[in-house]
DNA sequence: TAGATGACTAATA
DNA sequence: CTATTAGCCATCT
């Protein structure tokens, strides 16, 4: 299970009013063609309450729809509460706050 | 034990 | 911009 592990040591260190992407965490563990499996992690979510889930979005910046935090909405909610914003969309603006390492 | 599933991404057309 | 395809690997059935 190595994997997961390192996959919370990743989204654990995302810096408060910051977000990540699965493929970035994937990427940065490893395993670059693994984003599902960190998706699969988070869903599985073993460190509720450790890992800030939801701080990571896909690719485009829009949140998870399966929310195991109890939907999207909450996860919204949280996320702006740590200062980051939303688009028109109700995306985040990847470019402002997307975590580079 | 094998096959299907999934909070995804990148490449290609 | 959208659609399709392949790749990843822990769980579920």
């Amino acid at each position: 299970m190595g994997f997961f592990e390192e996959v919370y040591e990743a989204v654990k260190n995302i810096p408060k009013g910051k977000v990540s992407t699965y493929g970035q965490i994937a990427k940065l563990i490893g395993r670059p063609r693994s984003a599902k499996v960190v998706g699969w992690a988070l869903h599985s979510n073993p460190y509720f309450g450790v890992v800030p889930c939801h701080r990571v979005v896909n690719r485009k910046g829009e949140l998870s729809g399966g929310f195991a935090f109890g939907g999207s909405e909450i996860q919204k909610k949280m996320l702006e509460q740590e200062g980051i914003a939303f688009d028109n969309m109700g995306t985040i603006n990847l470019e402002k706050y997307l975590w580079k390492f």
